[in-house]
DNA sequence: ATTTTTCTTAACATTTTTGTCTAACAAAAA
DNA sequence: TTTTTGTTAGACAAAAATGTTAAGAAAAAT
């Protein structure tokens, strides 16, 4: 079988992901998609056969990226504070190059309803948490149940830059300046996080 | 000049938000409002004119609720420790009820652009901000840019329930055991903020 | 080289969504 | 009452978005 293989595939889903996941235009029409791509949005039809495959396709790559992410960075073989400074750095870098794509996992969820996601892996999470009881035994972080401790660390990564439209004029900053915001975040998180 | 005022307009609107704020459909047709709300989709143009119009009454006074809210909560003539305490009760309480309101001024700015936001009032924020310095110098909370202490702030309130969906599955809860952990975060997020 | 397959596009068709028009009806005002 | 105004619904129209077909170009295989 002959695969003359443009690219053309993998770079329509890509600009899709930049247009849903980076932009956060959750509303993008296929022809939107197309132009940004720079195709005829047949092409389009042409790989993915409709509108809803290619979402659908998209969606589940972004669960299986979140899923993998979370996998390795939960099951590391790392003492607990490395491995929480490790999830940071990774969410964190994540969160800065596609701040929408949790945004955009949960309005599908929304839409379609939750079976989309009965393929999630939660084992490498609870492991995790388990670690995080220890350490609260140790005394080195806070006690609480360890779920609020991961929704916390999870909370403090991702939700700056979901609202950074709104931040940006709240605060009174330009994009740089947020920019440099964004990178302090992670000592602010450890601070947060672990007791000092 | 004759109102007879059936409440449909005011009834299509909540109906609207209640998709857009609290469902996550951020894909609603107008004839889902208008089947959802039990009013012809005619009603809505009548009172509407149009599906852009519709949105934008919405967006405007989410804007305007988040907005006062912000204000009344910011400016209020407490100490430090309460009025950040009733900032949580008074945000927790709205997200529980309206978890995409933010999503949706978001995804909403980001495809017809941040001119949408020029009215936003950063005053009661700035005073606020300058209290939480005030209260860095003290020792009560931890020092660091007060953006970011109030960044953190947000963040704990309303990530956890922007990823209900998500969290669900990933902590194998139920609605009434997420819901719980949510009536938990209050007194987890003071812990998290104040140096106990 | 030519045949086959993959890829891309333009033109067209269908479906979905939005918007308009008119008539019907009710309630208030004249 | 009748006239006017506000409200609702049905039918229709227009626009927008999606989907299909057919045909040609480019690459791979024979």
């Amino acid at each position: 079988m002959p695969l003359k293989n443009t690219g053309t595939e993998q770079h329509i889903k890509e600009t899709a992901k930049r247009m849903f996941f980076t932009e956060g235009k959750l509303h993008a029409t296929t022809q939107e998609i197309a132009d940004a791509a720079g195709v005829n949005r047949t092409a389009l039809h042409y790989y993915f056969r409709s509108r809803d495959l290619l979402i659908a396709a998209i969606f589940q790559e972004a669960m299986q990226d979140l899923s993998q992410r979370l996998n390795e960075c939960m099951t590391a073989d790392q003492p607990f504070r490395d491995k929480t400074e490790n999830i940071i750095d990774v969410f964190l870098r994540h969160m800065i190059a596609f701040p929408y794509q949790e945004t955009f996992l949960v309005t599908e969820i929304n839409t379609l309803g939750s079976r989309l996601i009965n393929n999630i892996q939660s084992d490498p999470v609870k492991s995790y948490l388990l670690e995080a009881e220890t350490e609260m035994g140790k005394g080195s972080i806070p006690p609480m149940k360890p779920v609020h401790f991961l929704m916390n660390l999870f909370s403090l990564l991702s939700y700056p830059l979901i609202m950074a439209p709104i931040y940006k004029k709240l605060f009174k900053v330009n994009g740089k300046e947020f920019k440099e915001l964004m990178e302090e975040r992670k000592g602010v998180i450890m601070g947060m996080m672990f007791k000092e």
